[in-house]
DNA sequence: GCCGAAACTGAGCAGGATGCCCTATTCGGC
DNA sequence: GCCGAATAGGGCATCCTGCTCAGTTTCGGC
């Protein structure tokens, strides 16, 4: 049984809409860890080339960067906060822009609301956590950070549920 | 050259030390979507054993589940909102047991500081999230909720930075 | 400086998966 | 009822995987 680690650096803008079958293939994937496209294939009752194509066409449309599956925590990040910042918001150009070169910020969402965006941030240690945020706070424009560290996974991440719920009409 | 999503059930608490070769393994894999052992391994100057050893670790103690590779777009839910939960907190168990019945809710966690939980929700629209929102609200405990809707991905999701840094040593 | 454990290398082997081709057939929408 | 897309089925060369084993190197502790 082969290994790959597959990853392809899906565009966020194109979805590609993923019918019954490829909810199949993707729970198929999600139930057991690593299936080579003939056991797939068996599983599913469909034939290898049909198993073939569709996946190729989710690891290029529907499947995000393979980042996502290294656990920051390995990597000696064992804490992780999330940090919301106000800022100036004609700026927030430039202060994207000043953010994404700080290491620790994993990902960093524009929000509606009272916050403008809202950073997943990992860090060593507390006092590591503290100089991010004074990285974060030193970027010109902005104005205010709540820090929020995550004491726990309450709700480990999971797609289970939606994808035995079967694709959604896309609307 | 071999497809294969990989999928360990990686525990989060159990974080396995990843050291520079492994680290390189990581940027390796990152750079480049689909690599089989061999190919790495004369990539990075390695025995096929020795890469086809470090990643048997990594599958197992530092990759987290395949999940998190698949695109919520793609499976009908373009919306991403993060909602912010305030609950009465010695209710904080059973809260979270209800909150993980609801299937959009893609993770959940504790947090320090004014709200107590903070949750990635995906929806199908504005309607379907208030619906989701709604729900949350009706879980038994929960006193109040602020949804802020991502409106962009400013930073997308990466982990190139820290790999490029190299492991810290832990603490 | 020495010892032992852990990691790495190199080799080999059987099984089988991949990637790709082609064609006939089925299915669904128009 | 027709057309196009998706699928099944078969085939083939390549070469990847999973596993084992022994010998060598590296590294850390004493």
């Amino acid at each position: 049984m082969p290994y790959s680690a597959v990853r392809y650096r899906a565009n966020l803008r194109i979805m590609h809409p993923v019918d019954a079958t490829d909810t199949r293939i993707l729970r198929a994937l999600a139930v057991d860890p690593r299936r080579t496209v003939v056991a797939l294939a068996q599983e599913l009752g469909l034939s290898r080339n049909t198993v073939q194509a569709r996946l190729s066409r989710l690891e290029q449309h529907a499947f995000l960067a393979f980042d996502r599956r290294i656990n920051p925590a390995s990597l000696g990040y064992p804490l992780l906060a999330f940090i919301t910042v106000h800022v100036q918001q004609r700026k927030l150009g430039p202060i994207t822009e000043a953010i994404a070169q700080i290491p620790e910020v994993l990902e960093g969402h524009g929000l509606t609301g009272t916050a403008d965006l809202l950073l997943r941030v990992v860090a060593v240690d507390a006092e590591d956590l503290f100089r991010i945020n004074g990285k974060i706070l030193a970027c010109d424009g902005v104005e205010r950070t709540d820090t929020a560290l995550a004491m726990g996974e309450l709700v480990p991440f999971r797609m289970d549920p939606l994808l035995e719920r079967g694709p959604r009409p896309a609307g």
